[in-house]
DNA sequence: GAATTCGGAATTGAATACAATTCACAGGCC
DNA sequence: GGCCTGTGAATTGTATTCAATTCCGAATTC
């Protein structure tokens, strides 16, 4: 009957969700006391999900100056996106080499199920939870806990570039760009077929595709609110 | 003229020492009362340090319950080095794309230089820290600070597992095993070939040579302590 | 007028106090 | 005997307090 979820948990979601949502702005001081007041808590449970946000990379920290938001620059994002790179190509391959058939084949399933929610979604939101959900399943192929809690990180702070980057694409297309599916249906077939070099390759273009596309929404999106110093 | 480093910071690095040398046992509960006393600091900015090592993985924390150190299992010690591999092949890759020829030669004479020093040392510590400021220098190369990071934060996590398969080797072999600093200078010369394919291969056999070595120096020094779930 | 220094206000750093929860063990019950 | 239950001690969770540091603007000097 008590509460399973602690206070530091709580809070430390409700920052996550503002940073993804830029309720702080590119290295925006953090002001412990107000903030402790708008989530309802003390600045000791405060400090400590502060804390794991730093260790995590959402924010930084300076002695004595307390933790400011993480700036946002092109190679930042860059940097995020080519170690997406380097533990989901890892994750593939370690998937072909001993991911069981089956549940290669509940992965595919999951990507068939999903198509048609997949097709008609409209909301950036939605679809991006899709897209995450794929690749954390497939990374949850590789049997390997540490890739599963890199890739979790990234993805984490990548999120809300991902976010403008679909709602570009929405707002070009429409509805949607459909090659996504498609892209991540590769994959999954490279693996089921145990071929490596396919399944790692489809990956890599995958998400450096992504990468490009994010860059360039990112550059638009920013580039008449602040100007990055690199 | 005042203190630069926080009380937060010493007790971060106190708590990294500690579980590196085994201060902990695995799965053993972390008393704060007891630990704050030891560390000459009161419990807030301990639990603030703890909080960043579990973000950082080295400890896990249950709700009410408190933090703990993490166990050490053969299938823990797989992932590390797998998420290695996955960190560093593709840091060579970046190298190989990007670095500019300076640096990588800059690497190379500091193999060249460090050679010496490599063949006596007899000292586990020392090699160890020789070996990680190799592979640290060679992810700086990438020029990819996240990919810097993660190994950082791998590296950490690995360096006492690191530490018994050196200390092994020295036992074993009355000095050290001249393997190490060839497999490194094979890494550097395919780099500065531009030859991806052959640095990232050289990588890829190096950790994963390193692996073996290492799962089977736990699994010799660890048998007769305690017997890992799986 | 620009740079500098000084002082009060605001903010962070850390200790303590107390509430909430879990733990460990004794006692009772089947 | 084994299992459940209740109670006190130990431990964790959070708020509050106060000290240390930084911030910011005004006064001062050159």
């Amino acid at each position: 009957m008590a509460k399973r979820e602690s206070n530091v948990d709580r809070v430390y979601e409700a920052l996550r969700r503002m940073a993804a949502d830029f309720a702080f702005k590119p290295d925006q001081r953090i002001n412990e006391s107000a903030l402790s007041e708008v989530l309802g808590a003390s600045r000791t449970p405060l400090r400590e999900a502060l804390n794991r946000l730093v260790a995590e990379g959402f924010l930084t920290f300076q002695n004595n100056r307390g933790f400011f938001c993480r700036p946002l620059t092109p190679s930042y994002i860059m940097d995020l996106y080519e170690a997406r790179v380097a533990v989901e190509c890892e994750a593939a391959r370690l998937a072909c080499t001993r991911a069981p058939d089956e549940d290669i084949a509940a992965l595919a399933d999951y990507l068939n199920r999903m198509e048609p929610e997949y097709q008609s979604a409209t909301d950036p939101e939605e679809l991006l939870a899709m897209d995450e959900s794929f690749h954390a399943r497939l990374a949850q192929l590789s049997g390997n806990s540490e890739l599963q809690r890199i890739l979790n990180n990234l993805n984490g702070r990548i999120r809300y570039i991902r976010l403008i980057d679909l709602k570009r694409m929405r707002d070009r297309a429409g509805g949607k760009a459909p090659g996504d599916i498609s892209a991540h249906r590769q994959i999954v077939e490279g693996i089921a077929a145990r071929n490596t070099d396919a399944a790692v390759t489809a990956m890599r273009s995958h998400i450096e595709k992504r990468r490009e596309e994010a860059t360039e929404a990112v550059r638009i999106a920013f580039s008449q609110l602040y100007v990055p110093d690199e």
